[in-house]
This record gives structure tokens, sequence and C-alpha cells, in this order.
DNA sequence: GTTTGTATTTTGAATACTCAAAATGAAAAT
DNA sequence: ATTTTCATTTTGAGTATTCAAAATACAAAC
């Protein structure tokens, strides 16, 4: 059995793995996961040793087929978790991110199928990640950030990646949530801003960090089971 | 903060606790905990370091008060997260305890406090365990097992300890559940049985194990906040 | 009072995870 | 080609938890 552990560190690559064939440089991953490059080295070389990624001496670690399958099953955990505790808990979507960092680890195959069940076996988590099916399928959908978009566009919210929760209260206090229809207005390339209205709201101003992390997606496609 | 290890420890020598004065031998723990002996006795050094037990060498363990209010805390997470279990999540009562016992261990006290909200601050759990309170306090009920009773004697089931799956599906298939009304129509010292009714079914037999493992209470005495 | 038997403790070692700091490799700059 | 710089790896050590097996203490039996 993994432990909780070996589960966050295999989590965390299949998370930030650069699309491709590309290795992750362990001082990514240790500046990732909080921990000194020498722990990084260490710990990649025992996921090396157990199947669960290949390492490359001073190059970098990519997943396994075997840590690709475990990752997925986490990334399940974590993400029905997250919904769970907004839908039927009523927690705040600023606040389950921590819990299910937790609750991941704990939670039975078991408890998560009927977890499954109940919510209606959901499509996508509270911030719009879409959620592993149980065979370990992750649908990856052509999103795009929003600061990418040109002026004029109207999309849809297809998801925030950030789970900061200063940031998750911002944009919902803002409307800027999965699901939202959203009109770029405008662009200011020099002044690193983009004006956005969405829905029927006041226009908005944002930073190209905060632009960056929303998520949008033409504004026709429907998403099915749409989360929140 | 403690471990996981140290709140399984800590909670299972609050509850196997004898009552009064006494202290827990550590041969006795190491069973419990099953763990070699050896292991008991490191591991009982170590909770006497951070003031959650006190260790008198080749007599035993007893908890400190810091220790007893831990223990109650996570017993209070493992009650509270079985009748949650059982309530919101459909799932059956001969299969909550080993869930809950990991994940009273991963649950925030924030999490806690919704569970308790939603489930209207319960006072048993669905095997009639008293759940502490947020404040700490455990209700003490004065029951009997149900072989110490009279021939005669009618009552009420107040709790079931033991959470063997087994048994425990064995009980509910025969009613044998906390509130349920129980007729004990006779007794047979020498076969070792007793014959029971519960409520209007068919008399059953028990051997005195199954009858150790059965708390009862005066019938008239009726519970607030009953469970299951 | 000595022997025997059992419970408990000690010792030595293993696994899992982590850090600090020294050593090394390799690319970038000169 | 050498030096400088920076990323990565190695080494040594520490915490937490556990076991196997030897040592010890104590009570029970003789
Ligand atoms: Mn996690
Ligand atoms: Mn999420
Ligand atoms: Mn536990
Ligand atoms: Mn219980």
């Amino acid at each position: 059995m993994a432990t909780s552990t070996v589960e966050n560190y295999i989590k965390r690559i299949f998370m930030d793995q650069p699309t491709g064939t590309g290795l992750m440089p362990l001082g990514r991953l240790a500046k990732i996961m909080n921990v000194v490059p020498g722990t990084a080295t260490t710990m990649v070389k025992t996921l090396s040793e157990s199947g669960l990624a290949r390492y490359r001496p001073r190059e970098g670690v990519r997943l396994t087929p075997a840590g690709e399958k475990l990752a997925l099953h986490v990334l399940r955990r974590h993400r029905l978790i997250e919904l769970f505790l907004v839908r039927v808990l009523g927690v705040d979507w600023s606040e389950v991110h921590p819990e299910a960092e937790e609750l991941e680890h704990a939670i039975s195959d078991k408890l998560l199928a009927r977890i499954d069940e109940l919510l209606g076996k959901p499509a996508f988590d509270p911030h719009g990640d879409p959620i592993p099916s149980a065979a370990g399928k992750l649908s990856r959908s052509r999103v795009q950030p929003l600061i990418a978009c040109n002026a004029g566009a109207r999309m849809r919210i297809a998801r925030i990646t950030d789970q900061d929760s200063r940031f998750l209260r911002y944009a919902n206090s803002h409307g800027l949530v999965p699901g939202a229809k959203l009109h770029l207005k405008d662009r200011d390339a020099q002044g690193d801003s983009i004006l956005v209205q969405v829905n029927g709201r006041k226009p908005l101003n944002l930073g190209s960090s905060a632009g960056a992390k929303i998520m949008v997606e033409p504004h026709a496609k429907a998403r099915t089971k749409r989360a929140t």
C-alpha cells in the first residue's frame, strides 16, 4: 500500500507534469512538495524502486503507467471529496481543498463509490476540475486561460486553477465561478490588465496573474454535470 | 500535533481503562494494539514524555488529564463519523467502524462541527455508544450486559459493544439494535444460554458471549437523541 | 530460600521520511 | 580551456514507529 506521502508525491508529479514526454526536474518537485532538494531525490528513488516512476539522474522524473493510475485514483478521491463537502456539507469552495488533501488518503474505495453515487457520478469538482472516472479516465478539454483571449471574446468559465482560499473567496464574490458567462470587454497590454464583465455584473478589472488562473472555454459548449 | 498512532494508543488506553484508579498493564495494551510488548513499552514512554500518560514501570499506564482530553476528542470524532456514515451516506452499521478508524485522524474540527450540526448534535452513535460532547463530557449511563439480567426482565437495548462486522450484521438481522425492547424470557445457567424476545419477534437463543456484548438498560428510561 | 515461569524492559536493527551541509556534475560565462 | 554558477546528489543524522530476541524483574511454586 502506498503511504499518504507517496500518494502526495505521485499526485503532484502527475498534476505538474509538463505535457508530452518531458521529465520533471527534481528541483521543481522539491519546491512543489516543500522539501529540500535532497529529499526529493531520495523520494524519487523510492518511487522508482516501487515501479511508480522512472528516474533519470540529473534529468528528472516521469510517472510509469502504474504511477499514473495511482495519481488518477488519488485525484479522483480528492475532487469527489471536494464536491461532496460543498454539496452535502455546505462547506465553502474556498475551504474544501485542505480538507480533501487529508481525507483523500483516509477514505475507502467503498465509501468513495457511495459518495460518487450520491452526487450522481459528477464530472467536475467545485473548481471546475475534471474528476477522473472510476476506470481512471480524465477528460482533457481544451480550455485556455482568460488572459490568452482576444478583446471582445465571449466565453464561459471552465475552471479556476488556484486553490488559495483568499483568491477563491474573491472570485466567488465577483461571480467568477465555473459555468459563469463572461465578456472580455477590453485588454490593456501595457497596463497588464483586462476588463471583464461577468453575467450582468459591473465590469471588473483583473491583472494578468489573476487572469491566468481563470480557464475559459467557448461560450456555446455546454459541459455536462456541471458542479458547485 | 499528535500523530494518528498516538491518537490510537490514547483512545484505546482510555476505552479499556479499568474503572477507577487502576493502571493498564503494558502487556494488555500491547495485545489491544496488536504490537509486541516491547513496542508498547517504547510507545508508552513517548506518551509519558509528551504529558499524555503517566507510566509506572512494571505496573502500567494511566492517562493524564491531557491524555483523557485527547482521547475524548478522538472518540467524539470516531463516533460522530460513524453516525454520519450511517445516516447521510447510508453505510451499514456493520461497516462504519473501520472507516471511522481512519477518518477520525483526517477530519478537521471545522468539518466535524458541521457534521455535528447536520446530525442535530446527536448523543449516541449507531452502536449506542455515547458521543462525547464538544467540551469533552462523556455521558456514563449505568447500563448492564444482557447476561447479567434476571429471567423475566424487560429491558431496552442501549448499546452493542462489539464492532465485529459479522456480529453486527447478525444482531441487526434479529432486531438486536439500540432502542429495541427486549424480554429476557428464560436463562439456562448450565446450558450457558438465554432466551430473549425482541419486540414482537420469534424468541431467540443467545450464548453468554453474545449476551455479554449486548448492553441493556431499564425499559422505561427513554434516551434522548437516540441514533440509527 | 531457591527454582521456575511469565511479564516486562532493553537492545539492536529495520522502514519511512526528512533536513543540513558537503560533494559533484554540467551548463554558462569568461 | 578555465572558471564560475547553479542544480542535483550524496552523506550523515534525527524523528517516529515497529519487530526479534536477549536481559531482567517479580511472583508463584517448591
Ligand atoms: Mn494529500
Ligand atoms: Mn478542486
Ligand atoms: Mn484510528
Ligand atoms: Mn461505534
